[in-house]
DNA sequence: TTGTATGCGTTATCAG
DNA sequence: CTGATAACGCATACAA
């Protein structure tokens, strides 16, 4: 147990340093050492000591996760544990390791930045947010600190991400949908203080407008969470809507999965079938819906796979001229789009 | 930026190893040094660097996750993600990393381990893991690589675990259910060779020979996985069996969430509304049945916390006396549990 | 109470 | 192609 570089080098009878060259793929060794050496290394199970690596190299070949939501979040979110695998994936695929820290409060998201970096714990840092002006992204950059966020920050400028297109998600199901033949559809977003939310609006008006068409003012919500009583909410609203002249949607497009639970709800209790509604995150919850939600998938993994890549790829070469990655999501079709098709 | 403790001792007027003491709070220094050497500390940003603090002290204050599951079931399961919160608590409020490996694979959960340790990336190791004849645990015990596992081990004399009673989880269940009134009560297990769907079974069988009862074998079934397909068909031979004599089960215990969803879905087919169903795990889709699942939670974050809280112990002190933690499961009572009180 | 010297295990520089 | 030797930044035994 415990060998060192000394160990092996006595033993296949050279020196540390050409132990060291022959486990680094040194070109200039001679093919007949390097297999004494590596025999040895072999025989003796020698595994270099990262921290003696690390301090020589001054680098770790460490990645830290900094996880900044509510706790709840986490565990009904099914987003994180989806790029963390991402990650993992990745970073062994390069021999990184990868550190996480959660961070229940938005202030310790910066204290686990600053102890990550100031030890020289990570080589580079990947950020969980899309939060405005976010602090970490401030020091990191002040740092120098190499690191790349998923979600779209606000200024992009200069720093390596990676998220869906949100526009083009909602632009195509939203296409999909006057496809077959819906005219009026209704739309429940997010807070319109987020980069998501209004991207995944403006998808859904953009489709529309290209038709000619425009969702009623009615048939439009911006401004609750993303949650199933919001979503029921609008629902039941559109549904009751005293306007003789505004035609019912037949079909709504939403922000979220748990929106789509809440529209779903409204219809249920309306004993209608008749509209269809698409949900976004595709969570696992979708399949269990009552018809079966269709849903927007975000490919969580992929996001952390290349959120991961563009980190590693910074860390190992000069400055790469890619700079973000836009992760195609995909509409998952379940029952709850399967509706009488509307009279033209 | 990435001043050393040189830089420190200069500026305190000092010697390296004195402001090494003061950080390690050393006892014998007097309070003005200290002061001084605090102020330095303090205006020049030091923080000690971790790769040669780790080699110093031959120990890396990180601990390495090893998580062995399908990439499936770490989206659908917020056990993980839960076990992995309550652990980052913990190793946060001891100063200490959390390094994390997903293995997709059987045998790269080996891998890691081997990797994890022979580098001496990490002090001690957490397993996810309920396996039996596990290769980590035999490999970490030979290694003398403290760790702790998640699921009670089959042979857990001399190991460090946390685990619910799972025993008791069904026992309580199946109580409650005879006091208030069934009689006739169905089970739905997993693989009987597993620990914990043998421990589950017990509890319900015992709870029902205490009060001189015991379920017919037409209605227990343990040779199934944890999935709705066969919830839903084992749910479907309990109201279809053909023996006249048999009473119908007015209630059934489940062990997991997805048998239970397959159930409920079984009894909706059939159109009935008067047998009680009880679910396992309290995963985010029991709120969202019909009607919403009661289920039993295992506190994933207390068994990630306690898991992470018996390695450091071990890691820090001598020998403890503890070497296992119980996590008391919970009851979270919903509408599947609100069924006609079945006549005595 | 504080300073000096040494070692932790590797890598890199410089000779040879 | 290979071997000494000096860092890397910190902690500790030993002196003072």
């Amino acid at each position: 147990m415990g060998s060192t570089i000394m160990d092996v080098a006595k033993a296949s009878g050279v020196s540390a340093s050409t132990v060291s060259r022959v486990l680094s793929d040194h070109p200039r060794i001679s093919t007949e050492t390097r297999e004494r050496v590596l025999a040895a290394v072999e025989a003796l199970g020698y595994r270099p000591h990262s921290a003696a690596r690390n301090l020589a190299n001054s680098s770790t070949k460490t990645i830290g996760l900094i996880l900044n939501a509510e706790a709840d979040q986490f565990v009904r979110n099914p987003f994180f544990i989806g790029a963390m695998s991402g990650i993992s994936q990745l970073a062994q695929a390069h021999d990184y390791n990868v550190m996480y820290a959660f961070n229940p409060k938005e202030k310790e998201e910066l204290e686990t930045a600053v102890r990550f970096v100031s030890s020289h714990a990570v080589d580079g840092i990947i950020l969980f947010t899309s939060r405005t002006r976010d602090k970490c992204i401030q020091y990191l950059l002040k740092q120098k600190c190499p690191f790349s966020v998923i979600g779209r920050p606000d200024n992009a400028g200069n720093i390596l991400w990676v998220d869906n297109d949100n526009f083009q998600a909602t632009y195509q199901v939203t296409d999909l949908l006057l496809a077959r033949g819906h005219r009026t559809i209704g739309f429940i977003g997010g807070p319109d203080d987020l980069n998501v939310s209004r991207d995944r609006y403006d998808g859904f008006r953009r489709a529309l407008a290209v038709h000619g068409l425009h969702a009623a003012p009615a048939h439009v919500f911006c401004d609750g969470g993303f949650t199933e009583v919001y979503g029921n909410a609008c629902m039941k609203k559109m549904l009751d809507n005293p306007d003789p002249n505004l035609p019912m949607p037949t079909a709504v497009v939403t922000a979220d999965d748990l929106q789509a639970i809440g529209a779903l709800q409204a219809l249920r209790e309306r004993r209608r079938n008749d509209v269809a509604v698409v949900g976004f995150n595709n969570t696992e919850l979708a399949v269990y819906q009552q018809p079966a939600l269709a849903s927007i998938d975000v490919n969580a993994a992929q996001l952390g796979y290349h959120a991961a890549r563009l980190l590693i790829n910074a860390l190992e070469t000069s400055p790469s001229t890619e700079d973000h990655v836009i992760v195609p999501t995909n509409l998952v079709e379940r029952d709850s789009l399967n509706v009488p098709i509307p009279a033209r």
